[in-house]
RNA sequence: GCCCGGGUGGCGGAAUGGCAGACGCAAGGGACUUAAAAUCCCUCGCCCGUAAGGGCGUGCGGGUUCGACUCCCGCCCCGGGCACCA
C-alpha cells in the first residue's frame, strides 16, 4: 500500500474494473425490487463544467446507495443530441452535425467515465441516430392518426437569429428567446402543432398524485396551465343599417366575472380578430379601423402584452347584451388578446380596472352593477373600478345576490337560454413542433396536389436526414433545397409529391427517451409495452430546475397521449423528481454571481481538478457543498477541504493497514468494551442511522458527509495500537471498514481501493449497505441539560433508568441550578427524559 | 397584483417544539521543520469580564408554550414562476 493517496492510479484502475464487470448493467428482465434511476440525458454541447456534473454525480451517489441497498439498480443514459448549436456550427466551420454531435459525445462519455459515473451503456440511446428517431417519426404518424398532430396557419413566434418558429414556452416572459436571446417576432405561418391542451385538465389534476415532485415545480406547471372558469356569452351583432350581410352575426366572448354583465357598456375585439375588415367594410368607420389594426399589428409581442396605455377604435357597429337586450358599441383595442378566450372581451369599466382605464380614456360610459356592502359606491366618486366582491345590482333578476353566489347563477342562465354556458378556459396553447431546421427529426409527411397531406407509411420509416448537404449562411434549411430529399411519390396515388421539409422540436425527441432505454436496440417496435409496465413509472427522476415546465410538461403529455394509444398503463413518467440547484461562482470580472457559462468566463473544469486531486474529491465536494436541491457557489477552498479529508481517511488506513488486517475477524462485543470503545462503537452506530435517514430522504448528502466526518473525527481520537485489547481493535476495525462502506457512494474509487487493502473482496458495490446495532445506542448514562426559566443553567448526568422524580429531585439539588432558584417560588418544573429539566420560576 | 421558495457567525451551511451555530472553509495562535509543504494541537457569533461568569443573539413586530430558528398572525427584504389572461 503507498503511504500517498495515489488517487490517479486508482481512479484509472476501479474505472476499468467497473467496466469489465459490468456492475451497472442490469438484466431488464425481472423487475423485482426495481430502482429506475434517470438522469435527464445531456445535449453533447462537447464539454461539462463541474455544474453539470453535479446532476450526474448526485445520480451516480444514489445510484450505488440503492444499488447497495440491495435494490436492482436500471442507471442508463442517452444523448439529447438533434439541436441548433451542431447545426450553427456547421453553417461557420463547415463539420456536418453528425460528425460534430458524435465527436462530442465520445468526450462526454469520456468525461462521465472519468468522474466515476456508471451507466448501463447497453441501453444508450442517441436522438439523432435513425434507430431512435425512426421512432420518434412513428410517434409522430401516432398522434397524427389521432389528431393530436395537426397543421395549422397561425401568429407564431419567429426567432429571427435561429431562423426558426419556437414554442410559447421557448419565449421567455421579456421576449426573447431562451436559446439565442433574440427578440422573438409574431409571423402567420402554418406550422405542426400537438394538442397538448386535450391533455390540459389531465396535467392539472394529476399534478396532485405527484407527492415526490418539488411543490415549486407543480406551481409552476399549475400557473402555465393557467386554468380559469368562467362563462361564454354570445353577443349578437346588431344588423347593419346598409343591409350588407354578416357572415356572422354572432361575437362569443370569455369572462370569469359573469356577475358584472350587467354593468357591461361596450364590447372589445382584438386587432387579430378574423373578420373585422367585413365587418367594417364600407363604413364611415373603416379607415380607421383598418389602421389600427394594420399598426397594432406591427407591434413587438412584448410591446402588445405590456400593461400600460391602452388604444382602442370604435368600429360603428353595436351588439346586443344577451342579458338585457341592450346595444352596446363594439370596439377594437390592442389590449385584448386573440390567443386567450374567443379574441373579444365584454368590458365592465365600473368592475375591471384595464375596462376602466380604458372607458375613462375614450369617454365611454361606466355603470355600477356590484354594489360594496360595506362603503356604498357611487360611479362619479370612484377613482378606480371596484373588483372585490359585493351584492348583485341593478340586474333583474340576480339584483340582491352576493356576487359569488350570482356567478353560477347567470352562467346557468346563459346556458337556459342558450346563448353561453359556464366553461373552463386555459391558458395553456398548443405546442407548436415544427422547425424550419435541418437537425431534427423530419416530420412524416408528403404533401401531393391530389390527395393532399398524406402521411409516410411505417413501412417507409425512418425518413432519413440527407448526408449530403450544403449549410449556407442563409438561414434556410438545407432540406428544403435538397432535391433528393423533397421530391417524392405520393404513397397513395404515386404521382411526384413534396415531402415535409420541417423538422420537429427537439424537445419531441426528449418526451419518450426513458421509455427508450427498456428496449433501445429492439427495431421493430418504439416501445416495449410490457418492460414499460414493469419498470416504469421512473422511481427518482434527477435534472435541472430550468425543465421545470418544458421538459416535464411535454414528457408528461407525451406519457398520457402514449397510455392513450393502449401501448403503457400508466399516466405518469415520474413517480419522483429532484431538481438540482445550479453551481454558481463569482465571475472574476465583475464580482457577481452567476450560473457556470462560458460566456461569463467562470467555469470550473473538472479535468484541472481531477488531475490535481482526482475525481473522489470534486465528488465529494460537489455533493458537500451544500443542500442539493439548492444553489451552490462553487469555492476552490472549499475542494482543498474535501481533498484532506479523503487523504486523512487513505493515511489513517495506511498507518494502521496491519492491525486493521489482523483484526479482521475479531468482532465487537458490547460485553466487554471500556468506556472509550464503547464511545466509539455508539457513535459508530448513530451515524450509521443518520446518514442512512439523510439518504433515505431528501438525499441529504452534505448532512451525510459531515457525519461521516464527525466519525472519522471520533475515531481519530481513540488510541489504537498493536497492544491494544480485542475490544478496541475490532471496535476501531469495524469503524474503519464501515467509513469506508459508508462513503463510498460518494468516492467510490478510493473506497474500492481501501476496501481491498482491508483484506475485502471487491467490488464494495456488492457489499450490503450497513446495518444499525440497536444496542449499540443504549447509554448507561444520560447528559440531562439543566434550564431555569428555559435558560441554560447547569448539566447532570443521569443513570438511563432513573425514572422523572429522581431527576428531578437531582436537577433541584444541583448547586448551579439552587444558585438561580434561590429564593424565588418553583411553579413547575417539566421534565424530558433522556433530555432536560427546565424549572420555571417566578 | 397572484402563486411558490428563502432570510441563522467572516463564508458554505447544521439543528423529531428541548444545549443555536454540527461538519467544512477562512482567520488567528502554537508544535514539528534549517526552511517550506504536509501534518498535529488550541482559539474562533456579538458585548462586558484577566477569569469564573453574565447579558444579547436565527430579517422585523406580535402571539401560543415551561420552552420557539422551528408553530400561529401581521409586516420587510431576496430569488423564482404567472400576469393587459378578460
Amino acid at each position: 500500500m503507498k503511504e500517498k493517496y495515489p488517487f490517479g492510479e486508482i481512479e484509472a484502475k476501479w474505472q476499468d474494473y467497473w467496466e469489465e464487470q459490468g456492475l451497472f448493467h442490469t438484466d431488464a428482465t425481472s423487475a423485482e425490487d426495481k430502482y429506475y434511476c434517470l438522469m435527464m440525458f445531456p445535449y453533447p454541447s462537447g464539454t461539462l463544467h463541474v455544474g453539470h456534473g453535479r446532476n450526474y454525480i448526485i445520480g451516480d451517489a444514489v445510484a450505488r446507495y440503492k444499488k447497495m441497498r440491495g435494490l436492482r439498480v436500471l442507471t442508463p443514459m442517452g444523448w439529447d443530441a438533434f439541436g441548433l448549436p451542431a447545426e450553427n456550427a456547421a453553417i461557420k466551420s463547415g463539420t456536418h452535425p453528425r460528425e460534430s454531435t458524435l465527436q462530442n459525445i465520445a468526450l462526454m462519455k469520456a468525461q462521465l467515465r472519468s468522474w466515476g459515473c456508471c451507466y448501463d451503456w447497453e441501453r444508450e440511446v442517441t436522438s439523432c441516430l435513425p434507430d431512435y428517431y425512426k421512432w420518434t417519426q412513428w410517434l409522430f404518424l401516432k398522434f397524427y392518426e389521432r389528431g393530436l398532430a395537426y397543421k395549422k396557419e397561425a401568429a407564431v413566434n419567429w426567432d429571427p437569429v435561429d431562423q426558426t418558429v419556437l414554442a410559447n414556452e421557448q419565449v421567455l416572459p421579456d421576449g426573447t428567446a431562451d436559446r439565442s436571446g433574440a427578440v422573438v417576432e409574431k409571423k402567420m405561418l402554418s406550422q405542426w402543432f400537438f394538442k397538448i391542451t386535450d391533455y390540459a385538465q389531465r396535467l392539472l389534476d394529476d399534478l396532485e398524485q405527484l407527492d415526490g415532485w418539488p411543490e415549486r415545480v407543480k406551481s409552476m406547471q399549475e400557473n402555465w396551465i393557467g386554468r380559469s372558469e368562467g362563462a361564454r356569452l354570445n353577443f349578437t351583432l346588431v344588423p347593419r343599417e346598409d343591409g350588407v350581410a354578416d357572415t356572422s352575426d354572432v361575437v362569443p366572448c370569455f369572462t370569469t366575472r359573469v356577475d358584472t354583465i350587467y354593468g357591461c357598456t361596450y364590447m372589445v375585439l382584438a386587432p387579430e380578430y378574423p373578420g373585422i375588415a367585413e365587418m367594417v367594410q364600407g363604413l364611415p368607420e373603416e379607415k380607421s379601423v383598418m389602421d389600427f389594426v394594420q399598426q397594432a399589428g406591427r407591434l413587438s409581442s412584448i410591446e402588445r402584452t405590456t400593461e400600460g396605455d391602452k388604444n382602442g377604435v370604435f368600429t360603428g357597429r353595436y351588439v346586443v347584451n344577451p342579458y338585457n337586450g341592450e346595444q352596446i358599441p363594439l370596439w377594437v383595442g390592442d389590449y385584448v388578446l386573440l390567443e386567450y378566450g374567443t379574441g373579444a372581451v365584454m368590458a365592465v369599466p365600473a368592475h375591471d380596472t384595464r375596462d376602466w382605464a380604458f372607458a375613462k380614456k375614450y369617454k365611454l360610459p361606466i355603470r355600477l352593477s356590484i354594489q360594496n356592502p360595506d362603503q356604498t359606491l357611487n360611479v362619479d366618486e370612484m377613482e378606480d373600478a371596484y373588483v372585490d366582491d359585493g351584492i348583485v345590482v341593478d340586474s333583474p333578476p340576480f339584483s340582491g345576490m352576493p356576487n359569488r353566489e350570482a356567478i353560477p347563477k347567470m352562467a346557468a342562465y346563459a346556458e337556459e337560454k342558450g346563448f353561453g354556458g359556464p366553461v373552463i378556459q386555459y391558458r395553456l396553447r398548443d405546442w407548436l413542433i415544427s422547425r424550419q431546421r435541418y437537425w431534427g427529426a423530419p416530420i412524416p409527411i408528403i404533401y401531393c396536389d391530389d390527395c393532399g397531406m398524406v402521411p409516410v407509411p411505417e413501412s417507409d420509416l425512418p425518413v432519413l436526414l440527407p448526408e449530403d448537404v450544403e449549410f449556407k449562411p442563409s438561414g434556410e434549411s438545407p432540406l428544403k433545397s435538397c432535391a433528393a430529399f423533397t421530391q417524392v411519390d405520393c404513397p397513395q396515388c404515386g404521382k411526384p409529391a413534396r415531402r415535409e421539409s420541417d423538422t420537429m422540436d427537439t424537445f419531441v425527441d426528449s418526451s419518450w427517451y426513458f421509455f427508450r432505454y427498456l428496449s433501445a436496440r429492439d427495431d421493430t417496435k418504439a416501445i416495449d409495452t410490457e418492460l414499460c409496465d414493469n419498470w416504469l413509472p421512473v422511481d427518482q427522476y434527477i435534472g435541472g430546475i430550468e425543465h421545470a415546465i418544458l421538459h416535464l410538461m411535454y414528457a408528461r403529455f407525451f406519457t398520457k397521449a402514449i397510455h392513450d394509444l393502449g401501448l403503457i398503463h400508466f399516466e405518469e413518467p415520474f413517480k419522483q423528481l429532484f431538481t438540482q440547484g445550479m453551481i454558481t461562482k463569482r465571475s472574476e470580472k465583475d464580482g457577481q454571481l452567476y450560473k457556470m457559462s462560458k460566456s461569463k468566463g467562470n467555469v470550473v473544469s473538472p479535468e484541472e481538478l481531477i488531475r490535481e486531486y482526482g475525481a473522489d474529491t470534486v465528488r465529494l465536494y460537489t455533493l458537500f457543498i451544500g443542500p442539493p436541491e439548492k444553489e451552490a457557489e462553487w469555492n476552490d477552498a472549499g475542494v482543498e477541504g474535501a481533498f484532506r479529508f479523503l487523504r486523512r481517511l487513505w493515511r489513517r488506513v495506511y498507518e494502521h493497514r496491519d492491525l486493521l488486517r489482523d483484526a479482521k475477524t475479531l468482532q465487537p462485543d458490547l460485553q466487554h468494551m471500556q468506556q472509550p470503545e464503547r464511545d466509539l462503537y455508539r457513535k459508530l452506530h448513530e451515524s450509521i442511522r443518520r446518514i442512512t435517514r439523510d439518504l433515505e430522504g431528501d438525499f441529504h448528502f452534505n448532512t451525510a458527509i459531515a457525519q461521516i466526518m464527525e466519525l472519522m473525527n471520533a475515531a481519530d481520537d481513540i488510541k489504537v495500537n498493536n497492544n491494544s485489547s480485542d475490544q478496541v481493535r475490532a471496535v476501531f476495525r469495524e469503524t474503519m471498514e464501515t467509513i469506508v462502506v459508508l462513503i463510498s457512494p460518494f468516492a467510490p474509487h478510493i473506497a474500492e481501493e481501501l476496501w481491498q487493502e482491508l483484506g475485502r473482496a471487491p467490488s464494495i458495490l456488492q457489499t450490503e449497505w450497513p446495518r444499525v446495532n440497536e444496542a449499540a445506542l443504549h447509554r448507561a448514562q444520560m447528559e440531562i441539560v439543566l434550564q431555569v426559566n428555559g435558560k441554560l443553567r447547569g448539566r447532570i448526568m443521569v443513570g438511563a433508568e432513573a425514572d422523572q422524580a429522581a431527576i428531578e429531585q437531582e436537577a433541584l439539588a444541583d448547586p448551579q441550578v439552587q444558585k438561580w432558584i434561590e429564593g424565588k417560588t418553583v411553579r413547575k418544573v417539566i421534565v424530558v427524559p433522556g433530555r432536560l429539566v427546565n424549572i420555571a420560576v417566578s
